[in-house]
DNA sequence: CTGAAAGCGCTTACAG
DNA sequence: CTGAAAGCGCTTACAG
């Protein structure tokens, strides 16, 4: 591969110069200028990205690590901080964790040492020593969607509660009492916020969550299919289930399904996190729905405002109730509003 | 952050042995080795890839550059590809084309000019310059899923022919005689083989397919749901669609959801690529898996065995029917063989 | 077993 | 406007 002296040799120029024309620096003659694009074309020369990257101390490279690609909240997340990277001439290497804190480290530590420019994480877990010291230590960093409390980090995250209020009413409004939800990880900010909001709401409502009702999932489908038999082996089980996630709402339909029972007269059905499959299923999912792309742009932005020394913010958007007909199909009481302007904040 | 004169200085010994412990070399002695390490441990020193990678002038990194990250199966085999990946030590930095030749020249670029060891490609067009020449230039690389005609590069992928045998057995036992195909690019081996395929069958059964009913589609939902208007606008309509991937089906469910028309009773629909979510849609679609994990751990050994040195070899799997309720309810008077057994054939 | 030195391909003050 | 030279952080023959 023809590196910038044969560049220069073919030109009748010095290195220095061709790396002027290549970095578009302002004083060279048009003469020079025209003789190494022309070497270059000649050459079908490519600047060598990882000498420029050691020499430069920088990579233009953003690194991205989620808990699961194959969540498609994550795959959508994931598509829009790419997008949004290479609008400002930003590469992105995605990390998939498979909410694994071992496999979330080793996506870490691969980028720590290929030295990316910032670090874009939604913690699979309450905060590795790996990922506390890589912070302290200067790297550029914001969390997405999950965070890490007690960590001085920009957060970029949808705010739920009040969705869920809004899908609390929804359910209650529909005659549901019994009601459960399986929870993500309690060790993930969205895996506890999310029971917490659901319990607060349903309060407001003089319904309880028991014990028994809060079952324990990882974000992942299997779990949801295991926490929703566990709910339909009770003696008395719940007429409404509230999935945390897409994935484990799959979960859970396979669970009824396999039992012979239907949505929603049997059980009803509702899930966190909208994605275009759930117009589809049977019967259509209510969902609650984050401004996903938004979210993965206002990350961009704030981590790119870091890296190049500029006060990032943290930014929270709303998240909002999308009715289907999984819960029911009762007349909805209490229509979601319309989206809210976002609101920022100075983290 | 520490380099490795720091650490060099701190254990006392020269940078040479520093290098020399890191990379497991025979020739050091326990004393140095122990002061090295000590030094690693209080500087928390991380070797810096970058460096390394022009020094030694390989990255351990695999680009694959991909149609469409939005589509389950490629996010799916973009899971596997990591998997396998760094089970052999190696990353993968994934780009995303979108279907757009422009966007999978740009990524085709970076992953380049960032020297990747090389290069997993599911081509978007029937081959660019630039790919040509990469080839050409002698980076490894290799073809999955699809492929470029002419192109002396390894393919690995799943051939769908007798699974789409299954399916025109499965849809004219069904009873269906008017049979449309929403097909994928023509540019590419998917998109032109999985029609070929079909009306192949389809004449084996004495079922014609006109051009009427045959739709251009770009792998995309909104071109499903937009040839299946079309199909639905026909003075005659077909009875049954054919989609040629799972996004396209998806589209074609809005549009036949859109006119109030149900599957299967009005009008049946199959795709090629299985995802979890055909499972829950309404009603269940019948589908064509790939054996898509397999498929990426194929195509990561064979760009390995390229890297390294050893010969690559093509890989071709089967794809099988998956029978579920949305080409109608009578029985099913083919029903797919069990898989046959791996056929590779050396490129 | 160990170190001094060269060199990977760039960029960028510095001098002219 | 241009070039010679230093240096980014490593690895690795070479000599001892």
């Amino acid at each position: 591969m023809a590196s910038i002296k044969d560049v220069a040799a073919e030109a009748g120029v010095s290195v220095a110069t061709v790396s002027r024309v290549l970095n578009d620096h302002p004083s060279v003659s048009d003469d020079a200028r025209t003789r190494v694009l022309a070497a270059v074309a000649v050459l079908g020369y490519r600047p060598n990205a990882v000498a420029r990257s050691l020499r430069t101390d920088q990579t233009r490279t953003l690194g991205l690590v989620i808990s699961d690609v194959m969540n498609p909240y994550f795959t959508e997340l994931a598509r829009s901080v790419e997008e949004a990277a290479r609008a400002l001439g930003y590469s992105v290497i995605i990390g998939n964790a498979d909410e694994r804190p071992d496999l979330q480290d080793h996506h870490v530590r691969t980028l720590l040492d290929r030295r990316i420019d910032g670090l874009l994480v939604s913690p699979t877990d309450g905060g590795s020593p790996l990922m506390l010291e890589a912070a302290r230590a200067g790297t550029p960093m914001v969390f997405v969607d999950r965070w890490i409390p007690g960590m001085d980090v920009p957060v970029v995250r949808a705010d739920g509660r009040s969705a869920i209020r809004d899908l609390v009413a929804h359910l209650c409004g529909l005659g549901h009492r019994r009601v459960a939800i399986i929870a993500g990880p309690a060790a993930t900010t969205t895996g506890s916020e999310r029971v917490e909001a659901f319990r607060e709401a349903l309060a407001e409502y003089g319904v309880p969550l028991p014990d028994a009702y809060t079952g324990q999932g990882d974000f992942q489908a299997e779990s949801g299919r295991r926490v929703t038999e566990g709910f339909l082996d009770l003696p008395e089980p719940p007429e409404a289930v509230f999935a945390a996630d897409n994935l484990m709402a799959l979960g859970a339909l396979d669970a009824i399904r396999a039992r012979g029972l239907r949505v929603p007269c049997d059980i009803a059905l509702a899930a966190f996190d909208d994605i275009p499959w759930f117009v589809h299923t049977d019967p259509p999912v209510t969902a609650i729905a984050q401004p996903t792309r938004e979210l993965g742009r206002a990350a961009v932005r704030a981590l790119v405002d870091r890296i190049e020394g500029r006060p990032p913010q943290s930014v929270t958007l709303p998240a909002r109730l999308v009715v289907r007909r999984s819960c029911g199909e009762g007349r909805d009481p209490h229509p979601p509003q319309s989206p809210t302007p976002v609101q920022r904040s100075t983290s």
